[in-house]
DNA sequence: GTGGTCTAGACCACG
DNA sequence: GTGGTCTAGACCACA
């Protein structure tokens, strides 16, 4: 697990984290079932302190994208359904992304093919973890039933 | 100018101040070389502090929507063109976007039509904009001529 | 004996356990004078460590549950009266469970119905057990005379 | 505002607070839209750390009791509709809670009683405070129209 | 050994 | 002056 932060940015450090980690997720190198590390090891690894650690972990079991099971730590268990304040909340990001894309000069098809790219790289990349681990039932992840 | 702020949101008051103009003028309601309110007049109309609307002024100045002269106040004029700093956290959020879209079991079709949508309303706007003001020079707004 | 565990939840597993019992023995799926599963059985069979098990039985015994007995194991031996600890702790609890439906739009008429209904399984599930078993001595249960 | 905190209770602190302030809304104590102290203010008044208090007042906002207004700090702000989940665990807590006032011999009517008591307490409570403000907009609180 | 809680400081963005 | 973030420790319940 590599994990890049950048501790000048004003995003805060548990968002970056959990941004990797939706981003791992979403990209199937953590699939459904599988252990996240340790609070203290990521910290420490990270060089954070263990409690933006925690921070970024409650916020992705709030997120539905992990469960903290009692007897193993963290373990990533998504959803695979966001709620309407989620999805109004996504909404609104891409009504902002298309209009600075449009003044910035971007235009409709660069958009949708960087965006369809992105889709597509996340599809494969689920895909060929799928194809690698053996067992498919645990390989299934979080992508929908109809995208396999 | 109506602009709605979300007090208890977790966005900035003066992020939703740059929002809303962002989106206004990629919308067309605010057109290239078009006067913003007064820094003063807004932060009345808006219930805030003058400071905030500056402080979303200067943000709106410095990524280039907007120029301000000492005689006309702020006027709108967009640049129109990305940097490449700027390009590249678009990407970074449509990459996060995309991620969470698909860990949210949104599908590539309906993220692409919700994508091009947005594009297309935007176009739309900014035609009918175009339309309605006679100058077609100053009524261009921002969009590239590849786009025309 | 199934009993549901939730390894996700915020409430301890051996909490969840005694909550269990607790439920069976007022429910008559226990009587007064049942034998509990060994502690070893139960932690096999719900798959948790046994150490667990046992401090889900040492709070049951503390609160008055059952007793434990060296050649029996563990048996129903339920005290049927609070003491004022108990009696105030739970007091607390109900006040707090009604400013939280109160403010959750539960009304007083729904609130006193759910409470009725549950109480009133409560008793039809203790006359049907102490119908089923022949000992009507032993089939008694906890519950007070005053209530039969 | 007075917060009695039990330092050697197992419930945490954060959790301690958050209870008094959902009990004090539900008394009326606190109406909507009233500011609640600061989180520095109320660690030093409680002898406790920020931190915690910010936990506290976290939980809060998360439940839908208060909301933070960036101007004002935070505010109550009562959703007063429980989601599925809040409803779904009311519902479990109500069922443990009967089981054990059954199995500790509080009759049915004594518990209904309890519970009808504290339901009229609150609302007694908020109908004063009702009347007590002249304001009748901002006194409504958080009760549904149909108990006014 | 795990996450959860708490402390006593500190800095910062925001308004 | 507000809440939000972060640190470097510490203790504890849980399993």
């Amino acid at each position: 697990m590599i994990l890049t932060l950048n501790f000048s940015s004003e995003i805060p450090i548990y968002q970056q984290i959990r941004n990797s980690f939706v981003l791992a997720i979403a990209e199937g190198v953590l699939v459904n079932g599988e252990r996240l590390p340790t609070v203290r090891a990521l910290a420490q690894e990270a060089g954070v302190n263990a409690m933006t650690v925690n921070k970024a972990y409650q916020l992705l079991k709030q997120e539905g994208y992990i469960v903290t099971d009692r007897r193993n730590g963290a373990v990533v268990q998504c959803e695979g359904k966001l709620n309407e304040a989620a999805w109004e909340e996504m909404l609104g990001t891409i009504r902002l992304l298309v209009a600075e894309a449009r003044l910035g000069g971007v235009t409709r098809q660069e958009l949708v093919a960087e965006v369809e790219q992105q889709y597509q790289r996340l599809s494969s990349s689920k895909a060929e973890e799928a194809a690698r681990s053996m067992g498919a039932e645990a390989a299934i992840g979080c992508e929908p039933l109809a995208e396999r």
